[in-house]
DNA sequence: GCCAACGTTGGC
DNA sequence: GCCAACGTTGGC
């Protein structure tokens, strides 16, 4: 993906799986981001995503879907150790140890924000070309850009 | 629960 | 390689 920009990267997650308040109670406030299989997503994270990029922790197929918190990403990708367990819902029997299909990356919570509502993302100016606004999108990381990073930051609202 | 949108699968 | 069928996602 030659001369793709990105800034930063808006991760999903359904909190009834891992939600902000998880991660913010794992060791280091940081998880393995297990379970894509989805290869636009996984290419993403295999190579795309660096140390210390800026990640928006978002919630989906919730009450309260959009951003609740802030954080980076945290390592190199590494195989996601589910697709190799039979008893995980994302084990992947075509993968296999010395070729595995999936990976994964560490995303480190900084801090909570003040819900930014995926109602409230649609109106600020800026970031109407967001990934995650765009009809039918369905994939769990999309990158963002340095003006939508920009566009976001007075919405973005510390709690701790 | 509805339903649009999308990715994947598998027969041909 | 085409494409219909199917399963999943996710906001509403």
């Amino acid at each position: 993906m030659a001369g793709f920009e990105h800034y930063a990267w808006l991760m999903k997650s359904e909190p009834s799986e891992v939600s902000v308040d998880d991660v913010l109670g794992m060791k280091d406030c940081k998880v393995g981001w297990f379970g894509v299989r989805n290869y636009q997503a996984r290419n993403f994270m295999r190579d795309l995503c660096k140390i210390g990029d800026p990640v928006l922790f978002y919630h989906s197929s919730c009450a309260q879907p959009g951003i609740v918190g802030i954080g980076e990403i945290a390592s190199e990708p590494y195989p996601d150790p589910t697709q190799f367990d039979e008893t995980s819902e994302y084990f992947d029997a075509k993968s296999t140890q010395a070729k595995p299909r999936w990976v994964q990356v560490d995303v480190h919570i900084l801090h909570k924000v003040k819900l930014v509502s995926i109602a409230e993302l649609r109106t600020i100016p800026g970031c109407e070309g967001m990934r995650v606004l765009q009809k039918g999108n369905r994939l769990s990381i999309t990158p963002v850009n340095e003006d939508e990073w920009k566009a976001l930051q007075p919405h973005l609202i510390s709690q701790t």
